[in-house]
DNA sequence: ATCCGACTGGGACGTTTGTCCCACTTCGTC
DNA sequence: GACGAAGTGGGACAAACGTCCCAGTCGGAT
């Protein structure tokens, strides 16, 4: 086998771990499933990292710093923070409907975060950063649209996470593609409203 | 130890295991774990069940047919549909403060329905029902505010479901009571506009 | 060329898991 | 009171799990 030095095996573990866990669950990522899938032996496992807990809390950690701005507006004039809104969060939506069981692993690692009382500061880190993300897209759209937010903007993006999330869970569920895009239509109603619209 | 029938076991091992799951996850609701808490021996459990996933998949449908009325408007008359839907919401919110490890708990248990085919119903009916739940508290606050659903109500309540579903993610991960009752007065003004308020 | 630290493979360990077995006890029926 | 079905207890099983050990190999500095 060919020798990787620790940190990559590292990085590399990490990324087949979030595979395993896409596609059968946190619940079947064990170390034997996650190893196989980089191709490498168990030993290798316990050199890179001292734990399988240590392995699922640096995947939590990296992949939420990947974490990328799936709701950003597109830079278009001329179009109503509604519009933009709404655009966004349909974006978000053709995002999750790409890969809806990375969306599930997210849930997933979550949950599993939320679990225990030293992991929890985890899973608020997820948070904290998807909300940055939103307050940044709000942001942009408001500015694209001429408009003024009324309410902190950190306020307004909480909203639109949990708007978000509840899309996320509800489409996971009964895949209803007409039921997610009224949702988002709601959800730009709601947060549009927040707004003083020039 | 005292003899029990076993269809009352059946119901005193999903009572056990719900206890089991709310309090410590799904991953720790082993038979071992749930047997203790229902103070039995494992014998019980494998007389009473084939497997422990057919106890899963009855604690499921079983919660499920149990789901409450939970986000029901109260019968007051003069008030806006408006005040009565945000009411109801927060009414929800309320009733997952006072047991947010059920929610959790729910939450789980649907994630693990999603994650095998067969069970895929389950999560299903679940949020069939919760739909069918939210549906009847939309039809019964627009009767109470003399108002009329411009969209179909199922619609609406599809919306409602995915609302809440945010609002509890998001507050089991921060617990920011304030952020949630935004989300609350965002998500009953996003809803009230899918009526025709006379 | 040697050597030392970094890395690897395979096998093993002790636990915990779900499930099962079997001898036993209780209860309702005759 | 005998009897069979229903229910119980404790111990056992194999499989899967996370982790560890150790003999070995590679590669870069010396």
């Amino acid at each position: 086998m060919a020798r990787i030095p620790a940190p990559e095996r590292r990085a590399a573990l990490v990324a087949a771990a979030l595979v395993v866990v896409s596609r059968r669950g946190l619940a079947h990522a064990t170390t034997r499933a996650i190893v196989a899938e980089a191709g490498m032996s168990l030993a290798s496992f316990h050199y890179a990292f001292e734990s399988r807990d240590e392995l699922i809390d640096e995947l939590i950690t990296t992949v939420v710093a990947r974490e990328q701005q799936a709701v950003a507006p597109e830079e278009v004039e001329g179009l109503t923070l509604f519009e933009l809104v709404e655009a966004g969060i349909l974006r978000y939506f053709e995002h999750l409907k790409a890969d809806p069981e990375h969306e599930q692993a997210m849930l997933e690692l979550t949950q599993y975060a939320l679990r225990s009382p030293e992991r929890h500061p985890l899973a608020a880190a997820q948070y904290a950063k998807y909300i940055a993300l939103a307050a940044q897209s709000l942001e942009l759209g408001a500015e694209l649209a001429g408009a003024r937010w009324t309410v902190p903007v950190e306020r307004v993006a909480r909203v639109l996470v949990a708007f978000t999330d509840g899309l996320t869970l509800t489409w996971l569920v009964d895949r209803d593609d007409a039921a997610a895009r009224a949702v988002a239509h709601a959800a730009a109603d709601a947060l549009t409203r927040m707004a003083d619209t020039r």
